[in-house]
RNA sequence: GGGCGGUUAGUUCAGAGGGAGAACGCCUCCCUUACAAGGAGGAGGUCGCAGGUUCAAGUCCUGCACCGCCCA
């Protein structure tokens, strides 16, 4: 057999991904027959290349497909691209600055065209690397969020809920980006806490008798308490703030009316430092008496919360600051400045004035530009915006009443409490990679200068652009220049993906889809849009469950980011440890919705994990020459041993396990049952267990009283027949069968070595699993069954006494280890047996302690004598003695009994403690106190029988601790 | 400020009322004819702290501390 010892992922990716895709089994295609299961890809950006995030999210939802394909289901897994708006335009006018220019150097037409070359050429990187990966999508339905149809679902979208009176045009206070030079949406602003500093300002009441605008001599401190008793008017009120250079649009003082330091206040005129304004001191419930001194200033045109009390007062918004960050005229002197320059001008100024009362260290929460994290400048401007209560209404309750349902359960909290207090989704975005808006505009109407109030045409929004103004008949007409949000097209991607709004078959089948598979944060961005979304357009969800997963982390827990120097490649993952290594770590790693943490050690055992499976397999090749073909492999067979018949059962229950922990998205879980099964009970003890039947032939089965084994007996279902097969034959059918499942219940999570196997696998073996020989089934462990549960194979009995034999192997080896007795040599073993049962499972399976433990001969039976020295074992009520006879350092054996009994009597001490308690035996439940008892007994028994040998072990040792007590230190060999 | 998650072996994590688990790492021995990316054995834990409920608490309740995230 020429299989190299190592598996090699390198060989064996390509060669099986290309073949999955010549035959066609990732394509789906409406089948009434056929229930679907319906997966859109959460689509990544044109712009991203595959990160840990990335390959989590993708591999979980190829296990899913993968899963739900084998089990019968039609799964369609509908992968795309994001244009990703803001996020690309800034990656190619970077490129562009390379060569010193920028977008309006090319002006719209021909940036654009240059962003769809880039595309062209970048775009599909990502892709690429999905099908690295393993991903099973439908590659003949690639979307991308700006192609024609999503295109025309835009449109369809934006002119339907603009006639439904959804969508509308207005002056707000939106987020501006200075760098990006466009509105965001208040998502796409993140918030942070940044160290910085709150200025106390003193604004100083117009009709005080000390207040002179021109100079003003001020007090250095107003007691406030004071105010309340004192009747005169102060000089001043000093009002907080971390944004000083926003003054100068001041139009108001504000306080709480509730405020007794300042109700008697209300209505006075304050002269507005510096700009020498007068602005009148107002009382609003939205102002905290604790914050600062508990008057702020109110500037509506720069902080959407001033904004909100300014419309409520009907106070002027004077705009200080223009669209690049700058001061405007409005500013007075200060007109040009950049907002931070003016600030720190202004600070200057207002100290030397004797305005700045003082500064404080003060954490400033911060919004940030979640593309180029410029931070944001409230702004009020002409936008479109979506009413977002009325469609938020049907997207609660489906949640509510769990025809949604998140996964784990508590983002639904999150998701409905979030969806109670929305405010309009601000639509419009000032840059031009993206879906324009169908709008159009009247020539005559001034698009550029929105503070117009002149009577003018209203836009038309319509699918195409009309030829005259419905209004006035003029034909000049322009479109609006704005793009909309790149999320307004990912939120119609369940749908639009399915042809939306054609009446497509495949939207009447494969809508709505089945699952969606993403992280948390993208809920509000994505999921609660396309929830939206989904109900209004289509009338119905787009899909019945959310699963959310973790973020990927570092080893010290740290966000896996660029600028921190810590991310890991997954592609670099893949180069070295191959795809299944990278999947499988992945998939045991994401604990349900919990994050998860990324470093090599991982890998590695991944890595070797699939080695291992590639070993055993080799094995199980070698060894099936000769192996007659199964014509279906639930035949029954009978006569099995009790290996065979505990690698059934184990294998079986874990056929339902990976089932179970699969259908209730706990991936990790199914993962580590695997690991566990294939590693520890498949190669360790069944492959270890079948050497002697497989290596010696019948001859050296000393299987006594099981004569059947022999000559196991397989039916065959044709012809009704028992077959007639060795023992040997036997074996091969079981470790094959077995080895066969179980590389179907890995392939959704290491695709590419399951199917490198099983086509090995299918050569050699020509097997039919339970599929018929010209099941086209038989092409691709991709298309195979998923396996079922064989419920008659679960046995308890049989592993009970598995795991006896199993004890008394490891208790063996534990003494020969422990006392250091030669791997190569051979030792006696003698087995105080008393109950019937156990001294039968012993016997009929000697042969498998005497080749697992190197044991030459096994004395077993209620009446064996100790052999005097020896060294011991207990297990439940068996007596193990090796005999130690010039063979080893009987301290050694002393040490080890003596740690042996103290950890029991500490155990004993515990339950005899438990069952004193009168009130524990009146309490628990008979259950309980049973068990407790019999582990007493128990317990209570091994300790006598450790005590009694070790006192057999002349002479008693002096100190435990001394190694060098008595005879023979050195046994070597 | 409000909310959510976490705190269990050296590390990463399972465990959701009745005898503390896994993987990796570590230590000892072994190149035994599938695999040294391996095998056998072993050491290692007052389950964050403080109260409470219970016959019984990693597990339920309350409070606190620290770490992380989300929202304002």
């Amino acid at each position: 057999m020429t299989i190299p010892t190592k598996y090699q992922p390198k060989k064996v990716e390509k060669k099986w991904y290309k073949y999955w895709m010549d035959k066609g089994y990732f394509h789906a295609e409406v089948d009434k027959k056929r229930k679907p299961f319906t997966i859109v890809i959460p689509p990544p950006n044109i712009t991203g290349s595959l990160h840990m995030g990335h390959a989590l999210n993708n591999t979980l939802q190829d296990i899913l497909v993968r899963y739900k394909r084998m089990k019968g289901y039609n799964a369609c897994w509908i992968p795309g691209t994001d244009h990703a708006g803001i996020a690309t335009q800034n990656v190619v006018e970077k490129e562009l600055l390379k060569e010193g220019k920028s977008r309006f150097d090319l002006g719209r037409e021909r940036f654009v065209k240059k962003v769809w070359e880039w595309k062209e050429k970048y775009g599909n990187r990502i892709i690429e690397q999905l099908k690295r990966l393993g991903c099973s999508c439908d590659w003949e339905r690639l979307r991308f969020t700006l192609d024609r149809g999503c295109s025309e679902a835009v449109t369809e979208t934006f002119v339907r809920l603009y006639k439904e009176g959804l969508i509308y045009r207005d002056e707000y206070i939106i987020n501006w980006c200075p760098r990006c030079q466009t509105a965001l949406s208040d998502i796409e602003v993140e918030h942070k806490e940044e160290k910085g500093y709150l200025y106390y300002i003193k604004y100083p009441f117009k009709d005080s008798p000390k207040s002179k605008v021109q100079s003003p001599k001020l007090k250095v401190k107003t007691d406030y308490r004071s105010l309340i008793t004192d009747h005169r008017l102060p000089d001043y009120i000093t009002v907080a703030t971390t944004r000083p250079e926003t003054m100068l649009g001041d139009t108001a003082v504000a306080i709480n009316p509730r405020d007794k330091r300042f109700k008697r206040l209300i209505g006075q005129i304050l002269i507005l430092p510096v700009m020498n304004r007068e602005i009148p001191l107002i009382a609003d419930d939205y102002v905290d008496p604790e914050f600062g001194t508990g008057a702020v200033k109110i500037t509506p045109a720069h902080d959407p919360n001033d904004f909100e009390i300014g419309r409520k007062h009907k106070l002027p918004e004077v705009r200080v600051i223009d669209t690049s960050g700058r001061m405007t005229k409005a500013a007075g002197k200060y007109q040009g400045l950049d907002r931070y320059e003016c600030r720190k001008r202004l600070l200057e100024d207002l100290e030397k004035k004797g305005y700045l009362e003082k500064k404080e260290d003060y954490s400033v929460p911060v919004g940030r530009c979640y593309r180029c994290s410029t931070p944001i400048e409230p702004l009020i401007s002409l936008q479109w915006f979506l009413k977002v209560r009325d469609l938020a209404k049907p997207a609660i309750e489906v949640v509510k009443r769990g025809r949604i349902r998140y996964i784990p359960k508590r983002w639904e909290k999150i998701y409905l409490d979030w969806m109670e207090g929305l405010k309009d989704w601000c639509l419009s975005r000032q840059i031009w990679w993206g879906h324009r808006l169908p709008v159009y505009y009247c020539k005559k109407s001034k698009v550029q200068s929105p503070k117009s109030k002149v009577k003018e045409c209203p836009p038309i929004v319509a699918r195409k652009k009309p030829k005259k103004c419905p209004k006035c008949g003029n034909r000049n007409l322009v479109q609006d220049p704005d793009v909309l949000d790149t999320w307004f097209s990912s939120a119609l991607w369940p749908f639009s993906t399915l042809g939306w709004p054609k009446k497509t078959k495949d939207l009447e089948y494969f809508y709505p889809t089945s699952l969606l598979i993403t992280g948390h944060e993208i809920i509000h961005l994505w999921v609660a849009r396309m929830i939206k979304m989904g109900l209004r357009l289509m009338g119905d969800i787009p899909f019945s469950e959310v699963y959310i997963h973790g973020i990927v982390r570092d080893k010290k827990g740290k966000k896996m980011s660029k600028s921190l120097g810590n991310v890991i490649d997954p592609l670099d993952i893949i180069a070295e440890y191959g795809t299944d290594a990278l999947r499988f770590t992945l998939a045991s790693s994401c604990a349900q919705g919990q994050d998860l943490q990324l470093f090599d050690e991982k890998f590695t055992s991944s890595r070797n994990f699939a080695n291992k499976i590639w070993n055993a397999s080799r094995f199980v090749l070698m060894n099936l020459t000769g192996f007659p073909p199964i014509t279906d492999h639930r035949s029954p067979i009978t006569d099995l041993t009790l290996a065979d018949r505990w690698i059934l059962s184990r294998y079986n229950r874990t056929v339902k396990e990976v089932t179970d922990s699969i259908e209730n998205y706990r991936i990790s879980e199914a993962a580590q049952s695997l690991y566990q099964f294939i590693w520890h009970e498949f190669c360790d003890w069944y492959l270890e267990m079948i050497k002697p039947r497989l290596y010696q032939q019948e001859e050296a089965i000393e299987l006594s009283s099981n004569r059947a084994i022999k000559t196991g007996k397989l039916a065959n279902r044709q012809t009704g027949k028992p077959a007639n097969l060795s023992s040997k034959e036997v074996v091969q059918y079981v470790m094959w069968h077995v080895l066969e499942g179980i590389l179907r219940l890995l392939h959704p999570f290491m695709p590419f070595v399951t199917e490198e196997i099983w086509q090995a696998l299918k050569r050699h073996t020509q097997m039919t699993a339970d599929i018929n020989a010209d099941d086209r089934r038989l092409e691709s462990i991709m298309i195979s069954s998923w396996p079922e549960v064989d419920k008659k194979r679960i046995d308890t009995k049989v592993e009970k006494e598995m795991a006896l034999v199993i004890e008394v192997t490891t208790s063996i080896r534990n003494i020969r280890s422990e006392i250091g007795i030669a791997p190569q040599k051979k030792i006696e073993a003698f087995l105080k047996i008393r109950k019937k049962d156990q001294l039968k499972t012993l016997e009929k399976n000697a042969t498998y302690i005497r080749d697992l433990a190197r044991v030459s001969r096994i004395k077993m039976g209620p009446g064996v004598a100790k052999p005097v020295p020896s060294a011991s074992a207990v297990i439940g009520e068996i007596e193990v003695w090796i005999p130690l006879k010039g063979l080893i350092d009987l301290n050694k054996e002393r040490k080890r009994i003596m740690r042996q009994t103290s950890r029991i009597e500490e155990e004993l001490k515990r339950a005899r403690e438990k069952l004193k308690s009168t009130e524990f035996l009146s309490k628990a439940p008979e259950r309980i106190i049973a068990k407790e008892k019999e582990k007493e007994k128990e317990l209570k028994e091994r300790s006598e029988k450790l005590k009694k040998n070790l006192k057999s072990l002349q002479p008693p040792v002096q100190d435990p601790e001394d190694p060098s007590g008595s005879e023979g230190q050195k046994h070597r060999r």
